[in-house]
DNA sequence: AATTAATAGTTGAATGTGCAACTAAAATAT
DNA sequence: ATATTTTAGTTGCACATTCAACTATTAATT
């Protein structure tokens, strides 16, 4: 135990955030499955842009989502093989796949929202809105340190 | 273009911490591949513990990482594949696995601190100490939020 | 002492990520 | 007009995570 506290003492920040966003992630899926809902964070991630914009291109939700094209295809692939939404080719541009949720897509984004809210008020419980606010201050800047291009 | 910008300003804070997380494990990767060494940001974490502690169990190291212990059998299971530690059992209790860093992890544990600080900086460039304080703060108060046990 | 619980670690399935190599289609160059 | 390059998306591989079910071993019950 003290042992295990020395270590802890020296934590790394990226190792700190690896973590918290891993219990972010099961947190969500957990309220999801205990509000009856068979979805994951990065699934509701995906759906979000399209549920939005309908007929958005994968490009364009990877853009969004910040996530690799590769990823966007496979959560994809499995929201299409939960028939949660459509994907059709441009039929000017035949490369780009166009996407659209289905009604049972566009059922569960309406039923999602207390799943985001209860996980967004037990992960930031107790944290004032000053500290959250520079919280999201550093990721953006962060982020902006990495995102070469 | 601006319809991307709308979408990314109502962006969620779990959301930005996924991205900015995994750009941060994108970069040591490229990092640790720049100054020619095989390591991941995760390798790296489960490594730490076992090179400030010899013959930890993978219990031990699981704790200390917060990470599950079957994320702990299989990236023990790569450094082992890749001769960087030894995988014995206890003497007295024979359920408890422990393990000690080989010559070459020992090496590749010297070597990679390049790697460590030249991320951290990029990481965290621009931004003051008060900041990345704070920033700690909150993942620790998120953090101590979510661990249910 | 024999049964039952708990503990440490492993395995397999499902999900997600990143890289490199690939296909197909459109845009550009010559 | 043909050839080259770029773009959008897919596939396969390696890695990482979680869950549930499993083995083996030790501890606790009765």
């Amino acid at each position: 135990m003290s042992n295990s506290q020395n270590l802890k003492s020296e934590i790394d920040v990226g190792m700190l955030m690896s973590q918290v966003d891993r219990l972010c992630t099961k947190k969500f899926s957990q309220n999801a499955h205990k509000l009856g809902m068979d979805i994951t964070q990065d699934q509701w991630i995906v759906l979000g842009p399209i549920w939005k914009q309908k007929g958005i291109s994968q490009k364009e939700i990877a853009e969004y989502c910040g996530k690799d094209k590769t990823s966007v295809t496979k959560i994809i692939d499995t929201l299409e093989k939960k028939n949660l939404l459509v994907r059709y080719s441009d039929q000017i541009d035949q490369r780009i796949k166009r996407v659209v949720l289905s009604n049972k897509g566009k059922d569960l984004m309406k039923n999602v929202m207390p799943v985001i809210e209860q996980t967004r008020n037990e992960v930031l419980s107790g944290i004032n809105s000053k500290e959250v606010e520079t919280f999201k201050i550093v990721l953006k800047k962060i982020y902006n340190n990495l995102i070469s291009e």
